[in-house]
DNA sequence: AAATTGAATAATTTAACTTTTTGTTCAAAT
DNA sequence: ATTTGAACAAAAAGTTAAATTATTCAATTT
């Protein structure tokens, strides 16, 4: 006899694995049940209905992932290195995760550039809060130039998106890698305090 | 009595607004025929079939967006002051063409992060190397930090796609304008030649 | 010859309808 | 508190005919 708590963290492995083979569509909800040995009825006494079966699976999937980072991040002090360890981590998780890597192939909408439509928009919030302490400190510790931290972290996390994207919805493996790298210099060589000069006007 | 070729910009010009207005699927070729007062069996004198016409239109739109930005970057000698331009002026010639504007939020997919599967690859690469030569004479007046110029290219171009499509295909207006004022100063203090060190390791 | 027409035909889309599959509810059972 | 299975509603898939649209081309005009 379970108790119904326990039976979630079962309920999202055997959902994500079904929703990255067959995609939301391809699968039903009695797949989902017959893998938990239980019937659609009762899958129903767990979930609400498909769609937030779906949705409360990638929502446990994506917050696993921005735990993961969060840990690698708080084993740094520097925000600097802390910065380095976000990007590199955060691209190493899913690296590894194939069942989610699948299901952001089947749906590339879960990744959109535009805020507005994120189904998923609770999670990002919490994973750029990560982004956003790390320039906090940054700039408080004047390592990082004086910058609006909200603009450049809602526009680094753009960019973040843009490489998910390139990598993972549209497959570009080999070839975004190595951007990815140019880019964690670039960024990082724009966010160094070498001048306090504005080099562009404010629009 | 008008020569072959000389058909062509009036072709492009009501074949663009017909696509802007009604999108692909909804233009049908004796649109585009009535328009330019003649019959759709004529057009196919000029064009080989609808999805060229598209094509053609597309492409010509886009190549004539490119030479007014590299008209603006050329009267411009200094590398920073060039780069700045470029930004700004692709930026303003969208901002005025509405058809073209149009034309993109009915075919989301004329802006892609996928250059594998961009239709308009080549005029791409066209805009890319006014980016690509102002980053090489930034390096060669040492500017620039020393870096792959074909790398940072591709990923400058990148964001520049992901800024189009958050702009014009999502709708995010308001807060893209912001965004991209934020990323042209983080990118400008990147490329600006304060160090020699290398922030990341080679991966 | 270069450009255009209009009619014929091929290809695609739309609409209406039927059948099948799947999602959801719930009274009864464990 | 959890599970079942049957009933029902909703959505998806398949079928077909009619209508629209894309494309070709021989004949005509400029």
């Amino acid at each position: 006899m379970t108790l119904k708590t326990e039976k979630y963290p079962a309920l999202y492995q055997a959902s994500l694995e079904l929703f990255a083979d067959f995609g939301y569509r391809k699968t039903t909800v009695e797949d989902v049940a017959v893998k938990l040995d239980m019937t659609k009825g009762n899958l129903y006494f767990y979930v609400k209905n498909k769609k937030q079966l779906y949705e409360q699976t990638i929502t446990h999937a994506l917050t696993q992932w921005k735990d993961h980072v969060k840990k690698a991040v708080d084993k740094k002090s520097d925000p600097v290195e802390k910065f380095r360890v976000m990007a590199v981590s955060a691209l190493a998780y899913i690296e590894k995760n194939a069942p989610l890597r699948q299901v952001i192939i089947k749906d590339p909408q879960i990744f959109t550039l535009s805020p507005r439509e994120d189904r998923f928009a609770e999670t990002n919030q919490a994973a750029m809060v990560i982004l956003k302490d790390i320039l906090k400190q940054g700039v408080a510790q004047k390592k990082f130039y004086p910058m609006d931290v909200d603009q450049v972290t809602a526009y680094l996390f753009s960019v973040y998106m843009m490489f998910l994207i390139k990598t993972y919805v549209n497959a570009d493996q080999a070839s975004s890698k190595k951007l990815f790298a140019i880019a964690l210099e670039l960024n990082l060589r724009g966010l160094l305090n070498h001048t306090t000069d504005r080099l562009t006007p404010i629009v």
